[in-house]
RNA sequence: GCGCCCAUAGCUCAAAGGAUAGAGUGUUGGCCUGCGAAGCCGAAGAUCCAGGUUCGAUUCCUGGUGGGCGCACCA
């Protein structure tokens, strides 16, 4: 964690010289990698901010402070660069040290050293159970999973889980259509059109002739409930709890819930509805107040939806994330509001909204639509391009880009996905691996390498891209975002092709650099495999 | 009409207000008689428009333009 120990000694430092410098409150100082043309491993742009402060040149600044940051641990060299920079060049020590404890133990290596420890709960997918699941969904499964696997590797208590409307006025109309389905009929007109409901009215059990529409609404979500959980398995995605709908009712959570809010004096009665006052809510932004109960006497989605929320609270997390897809964005303010009507901080609740994938073959856009049918389901794409294609494809982005999915380039580049890149230097220094064991009869020991002689310039870019592991492990948390781990893992496997080419690793004239560069490349090997593995994505030692 | 999100290379995407804007893919010129060519080295190629704030703007603000999504006593 040699960035992270040196990001804090240098702080300390940069704040007690501002504090001699007579500045009250010093900025708190950023740092962030070099850009290539800089000899340098980390750049500290503090002087700037704090010339303005200080009303003196900024590069008489990064002077002073140069030298002040020299004698950090692990600095080799603190230089000031114009307009204002202070760069920190690593030790090869230092980095030969850190590249030692991740070897030494790689499911450790950046895990747990999160400074506050969270215990989160993270709802995502929740797709009804109405037909199949759709590509989207694989978007907001790649991110909840990849974030509960990064956070719990950060020291978090994680929790994952996936909310099933299986209550409400569906159950009805999806019993109409199967059927129809079941009787050779047409589907209603307002009903779900997908060829899916043949598939489950051709399994129908015999005494399914005399059941009501309800019946078969029931008998199809469970149908359709299982083909999610089969389908988030085999995308590598697994929940804690799958949370129905049902189980609000049954447990009486939403009366009680209802009454807690009036209790709480957030709920008032209009037009023989029942109401939250959202609109009253600062920060939350809701342009009107909710319905909570229907004139009609029964309850809104809303209600369940805030008993789900409280029941959550209830279980002992503190935090809570929801992913939601931007067709849903309208839902933050309300479910804001209802989170402070609780009598939670703002903190607590947090919703990730994703924009939505938009399908096209070609040039052709392709409407995604359950009750039309047409749609293109996750299993459908998984099967064609692969689940770590698929998996990594979404795990570069983040949740606010609209991307655009063209199912015919997938499938036509899945042998060039970036995915392979990264996998390919896996498989690669496995393959380096067992030629060692060859060769060397597996007499070993690669605690003994030594590391000072990994000064190549590509050794040396090597371990520093290591040394940023841990880093950006704390970027995706702050950005509740796996894709800054994505992109790593493409910048690691970047650097090792070059030196794959240019350092020769077992060389049986000169043990010594054979020893130290088996170690760096298990290094290489070890993070990418535990990256790949928070993202979800296999590491093969074959390709 | 109001609100949220987006606009970066031919394409798909990155880039805490920082230095010469990065990748992959595509185009193009080279490289396999030693550890995997699913690779390497080189070339060409980009911040929608107009203002503003700042020492410094792809990033923040205002106004355009173009697109996605949402504005229920549906879920």
């Amino acid at each position: 964690m040699i960035v992270e120990r040196v990001k804090k000694d240098a702080s300390e430092k940069v704040r007690a010289w501002a504090l001699e410098k007579g500045i009250a409150e010093p900025p708190i100082p950023t740092y962030s990698a070099c850009p290539a043309h800089v000899p340098a491993d980390l750049s500290v742009p503090w002087p700037m901010p704090a010339a303005k402060i200080l009303k003196r040149k900024p590069l008489e600044i990064a002077g002073e402070l140069a030298a002040v940051l020299q004698s950090v641990p692990g600095i080799e060299k603190a230089e000031p660069a114009p307009p204002g920079f202070v760069n920190l060049r690593l030790s090869q020590g230092a980095l030969v040290d850190n590249l030692k404890t991740a070897v030494a133990a790689p499911a450790g290596y950046g895990a747990g050293h999160a400074a506050k420890k969270r215990k989160v709960l993270i709802e995502y997918v929740s797709a009804n159970p109405t037909g199949p699941l759709h590509l989207a969904s694989g978007r907001a499964a790649t991110l909840g999973d990849s974030l509960i696997r990064i956070f719990s590797r950060l020291g978090h208590t994680m929790w994952a889980e996936y909310y099933v409307n299986d209550a409400g006025g569906r159950a009805e109309k999806l019993g109409l259509s199967l059927k129809a389905r079941y009787e050779g009929k047409d589907v209603p007109e307002d009903g779900y059109h997908g060829d899916y409901l043949k598939d489950v009215a051709a399994a129908l059990p015999a005494e399914a002739a005399s059941w009501t529409p309800e019946q078969f609404g029931r008998h199809a979500m469970k149908v359709l409930l299982e083909t999610h959980k089969r389908d988030m398995a085999g995308f590598g995605v697994t929940f804690d709890r799958w949370y129905l709908e049902s189980e609000l009712y049954a447990s009486k959570a939403v009366e009680k819930t209802l009454e807690f809010l009036r209790g709480r004096g957030m709920v008032y009665d209009k037009e023989g509805a029942v109401w939250l006052g959202t609109q009253a809510v600062e920060g939350a932004d809701d342009d009107k107040d909710r319905v909570l109960v229907k004139s009609t006497g029964t309850p809104t989605y809303f209600l369940p939806d805030i008993a789900y929320h409280k029941d959550k609270f209830d279980r002992g997390f503190t935090e809570l994330i929801d992913i939601w897809g931007a067709d849903h964005h309208g839902y933050v303010p309300r479910m804001k509001a209802a989170i402070a009507a609780m009598g939670k901080e703002p903190w607590q609740f947090h919703a990730i909204v994703h924009q939505l994938v938009h399908l096209f073959r070609g040039t052709e856009a392709v409407k995604m639509s359950k009750r039309a049918g047409s749609f293109v389901s996750l299993k459908e794409v998984i099967d064609e391009v692969g689940r770590d294609a698929c998996r990594f494809f979404f795990a570069l982005r983040t949740a606010n880009s609209h991307m655009n999915f063209d199912l015919e380039l997938a499938k036509k580049q899945s042998s060039e996905n970036p995915v392979f890149y990264v996998q390919y230097v896996h498989a690669r220094i496995c393959s380096i691996f067992r030629e060692a064991e060859k060769t060397l009869g597996g007499a070993f020991d690669l605690a003994k390498a030594d590391g000072s002689l990994l000064t190549a310039p590509e050794e040396r870019a090597l371990l520093v891209k290591l040394a940023w592991f841990p880093a950006t492990l704390e970027t995706c948390e702050t950005e509740l975002s796996p894709h800054p781990l994505g992109g790593y893992l493409m910048e690691l496997a970047g650097l090792y092709h070059p030196f794959y080419e240019k350092c020769r690793v077992l060389e049986p004239k000169d043990p010594a650099t054979t020893l130290a560069r088996l170690a760096l490349c298990a290094g290489v090997r070890d993070v990418i495999a535990q990256g790949l593995d928070l993202l979800g994505v296999s590491a093969p030692d074959k390709m």
